[in-house]
DNA sequence: CCGATCTGGACAACCAGGTTGACCAACACT
DNA sequence: AGTGTTGGTCAACCTGGTTGTCCAGATCGG
């Protein structure tokens, strides 16, 4: 007889559990792949910049954030050597920001790492419930005016 | 069709996003319940004081973060009448944790809603559904050193 | 009874990842 | 040209943590 929730507090805690969990690896395994400064709001930023957020206030956008912060993630990114920025020779407000290898290569090892720990859930729970859970959070989630596209939300993860 | 998730990351977000939707909701309604000042940490810290964490020291082994941090939860409890402190007299080196009516309300109201909100996903999703969804991610945080009693790692959560 | 060690607390500086607010320069529109 | 919109930046602040340092009070061993 497993010990499940019954209270509502005891949910959320096992929601941010289970998602701190999946990040924490994922952040951990990074790191002995070679990218042992990343943070889980890098990964989203530079997957945003990749769909297609070329520049600071485009990314806030995607990110659902302020541009400051933007521009402060992208500073970070830059100092990392993830990405590069350059003035855009057609509008001289604007800097656009390109990937650099390095940053292909954590959005790549990334992907590959988070599909691994969801495959090893895949294993223990089978993959149809795994596929159900998924359906049953993305109705929780569609309850909302949050947008999966948009991480911004998400802010606040730490390590440790 | 229901577009679940299928990628890793994707079901990090849902996590998360899950997990917040809920926090949020309960914030919101915690707010209009004359709790306006009320974050997530401090119903998580009055639980836990409750539980028996009494001193500062305490507090913050239940929460698994260091006494530095758990003192500055403190001070805000108190700050917003949710606690009181008084130094030991059998031992001048404690300070007491007492929490008052008001505290008492909070953690109450936080009860209340948190299993309001959660009876509303269990009537969408059916109760054995729930049940299984809770099982499911039980398992997973199961795989963890992570101590559901101990949500220090819980850290860093904003509502907007 | 006393010194060594452990424990509770506090101060200060820092960090991540956000927020507001003010502001300027460049572009776009009419 | 003049006005408004947009991209970026500076600065200050917030939350909820972190280290590191230090002291005072308690406890234990001799």
């Amino acid at each position: 007889m497993v010990m499940s929730s019954r209270s509502g507090a005891d949910l959320a805690l096992l929601l941010l559990g289970s998602y701190r969990n999946l990040v924490d690896e994922v952040v951990r395994e990074l790191a002995t792949r070679g990218y042992p400064d990343a943070r889980p709001s890098h990964e989203y930023a530079i997957r945003a910049i990749r769909a297609g957020a070329d520049s600071a206030s485009d990314l806030a956008r995607r990110l659902a954030i302020t541009k400051q912060a933007a521009a402060k993630t992208i500073a970070a990114l830059v100092e990392r050597g993830y990405v590069t920025t350059e003035t855009d020779p057609a509008d001289s407000r604007r800097k656009n920001i390109r990937i650099t290898d390095h940053g292909i290569g954590l959005i790549t090892a990334g992907t590959e790492i988070f599909d691994e720990v969801r495959a090893r859930w895949e294993v223990r729970l089978g993959a149809a419930e795994l596929a159900e859970l998924e359906a049953q959070l993305a109705q929780f989630v569609g309850d909302s005016p949050i947008n999966l596209d948009a991480p911004g939300w998400a802010a606040g993860q730490e390590l440790r």
